[in-house]
DNA sequence: AAGAAATATTTCCTATTGGAAACTTAATTC
DNA sequence: GAATTAAGTTTCCAATAGGAAATATTTCTT
């Protein structure tokens, strides 16, 4: 990933931009944390988790980065709530405060045949939304070798130029400037641009 | 290494507690459905991720359990949301196949002595995200007799002109056309217009 | 305070992961 | 249709995780 696209570093810090969590992930604190909020011993832990002793040790003190397979023994084990685990350790407020803000251009970008997208609040993690600045690069239906379906809701406002909006169930629609559309994932959908520059889309996914 | 996670002959009969069942959850699969969906290679993904090709088609494989920081190479290489990964692959077909179109415009309006709320796919109801094009008519912070509160996350994207955004917690920051900011609802917040004319943003609530 | 008990850490070893490269399969091109 | 190219899988091996038991540390008891 080294494609910054055309954006000086310097804007990058400007005030307080970005200034959100910069996960550290010390995943084995927040483990030490909820073993301890629930009163158990590493000795019984073990037994919940079905993790031997010394393994909670080590991954307690950060001596060792567990397996998919592990965590989840943790997390079904002690009755762990995921986004816990991957939360910052109570910075006191868990979730209370949290702001990020991304200048124009400065998001993260990241590039499809069809789709260019850039990431908003990409410093923030945990976010219930999933906001994109998305350049529609596709002109043709065919581009797409199959529907793009995925779980949630999405919301898409055309920022500039026209785009037609192809949904598995539904007519094809075209939209312009400042229209908008909300609609379950799971349906197909796809996008491509119809105005003489490639438009520019917000989307959101929840 | 042909270990399918099955049961294993000694756990299979304790019926007694708990056994920390091997995870039913099949990550693989489910990181083969976001890649394709982003239409990325294994060698792609591999840049982004720093992963290993081969690494990354054991793990689609479920050939191998990642360890704790592969998985979070890939949340963060691939943008990932974490509860996307743990989320079951999209059998909970919870609502199908909804769609709300909202043209320039035509949304449902609400005004309010600082804002003229415009609600997008008001059609919609059961919504996770509510979308609002908004209108900052708001010119001092004066004007507001106290912070706004309330549960969730908000999005926030300046379509047009400048606001000064408040927060409880941080310094006022300026945004102009095209920035945007996340922040937790929970947090006092409040807007107003820097530009000629009055702003106008893109909210959302979820 | 010394010993016992409980809890946590470290050691040692085996099993598994993760990476480089070889290999296979699928898609294109000539 | 053979030859290339691209995408994905498998192999081999070094690095590391996970478990059992030994060791260290803390917390009770008496």
């Amino acid at each position: 990933m080294s494609d910054q696209p055309q954006s000086p570093p310097e804007l990058q810090v400007s005030a307080a931009s970005h200034e959100a969590i910069v996960e550290p992930l010390q995943l084995g604190k927040r483990v030490r944390e909820i073993r301890l909020s629930q009163n158990l011993t590493l000795e019984e832990a073990s037994k919940r988790t079905g993790l031997a002793r010394s393994t909670l040790s080590k991954i307690e003190n950060e001596q060792i980065s567990p397996t998919f397979t592990a965590v989840n023994k943790l997390v079904k084990g002690l009755g762990i709530d995921i986004p816990q685990l991957f939360s910052q350790p109570s910075k006191s407020r868990s979730s209370g405060g949290r702001r990020d803000i991304t200048r124009c251009g400065e998001g993260k970008p990241r590039a499809t045949p069809t789709y260019e997208h850039e990431m908003l609040a990409s410093q923030l993690t945990n976010k219930k939304m999933i906001p994109y600045k998305t350049t529609v690069r596709a002109r043709s239906f065919d581009e797409y070798a199959d529907w793009v379906r995925h779980d949630g809701e999405e919301l898409l406002y055309v920022l500039s130029g026209s785009i037609r909006f192809y949904t598995e169930f539904y007519e094809p629609i075209d939209l312009a400037e400042g229209d908008s559309a909300y609609y379950d994932c799971e349906m197909g959908h796809t996008l491509i641009s119809t105005s003489e520059t490639d438009a520019v889309i917000l989307w959101v996914t929840a």
